[in-house]
DNA sequence: AATTCATGTGAAAATTTTTATAAATGCTGG
DNA sequence: CCAGCATTTATAAAAATTTTCACATGAATT
């Protein structure tokens, strides 16, 4: 969408106001376009990091792998609640499993969140 | 904190089944240094930009200024909640602002952005 | 049967959105 | 010029919604 678009759909009085605005300090060019949305995913994507728990597993498996009762005591937290947030993140596909006899143990899929990353950087900066 | 250090503050049972297991598959280092938290700063960002509309609105200001006016109207979002937002931005040091007559401008901080992004990679990735 | 982890559910907490009001600026008629 | 009004944006509090979390229970493995 272009800036005029934008405009020319408020009501008459503020599009006056912003056009006159516009004609003297000359601050924004009608003809660019505009980028409304960021994609879908990204944003599911952050919305699961901007927890300080799933942030911080993300964090403590990026290099290693790690059963659920040791992320549970490194993070002072409890299982059922560090495996909801396993749940979560895996469901994004942020992490990698293994079962080993009883335990499961967990890291993170580096590829998936570099992917992420990378799409951050494209579309804010 | 080291792994053997989360270990070791586990009861008995789990101590022994863990170890048990280790000392099998190998999939884990006891000596590693684990790294539990993000910085505080970083986890805030995140939880700034987990919104679909402030990451939209710093999306549209990357590159150019906007009134509150178009950037409600781009978003087709009442302005009262679009002020929020930009509040919420600003506390961060997100945005630029300027003053035309009775219009105030926006645009993103793109130094400030870059920082937060490069955290979110030395911390994640 | 015991243990490790997952899942369902409802309450608590946090966030978002709405509503109402205030502050600041510019415009207009006298 | 300036007093009063309209417009634009900000702010605070209330309402609505979403997310997080804890407890109870269930499934799978040994």
């Amino acid at each position: 969408m272009k800036v005029r678009e934008i405009l020319e759909s408020l009501n008459e009085k503020q599009r006056r106001t912003v056009q006159k605005c516009l004609a003297s300090c000359e601050i924004l060019d009608l003809e660019e376009e505009v980028e409304i949305e960021l994609s879908r995913d990204l944003v599911d994507f952050i919305k699961v990091l901007s927890n300080p728990i799933r942030a911080g597993i993300l964090k403590m498996l990026k290099n290693r792998w790690m059963c659920v009762c040791l992320i549970a005591k490194a993070l002072n937290q409890d299982q059922t609640l560090i495996s909801h947030h396993l749940r979560t993140l895996k469901g994004m596909n942020l992490l990698h499993e293994r079962r080993e006899g009883k335990l499961r143990f967990y890291r993170t899929n580096l590829e998936e969140l570099k992917k992420y990353v990378d799409m951050l950087e494209k579309e804010l900066l």
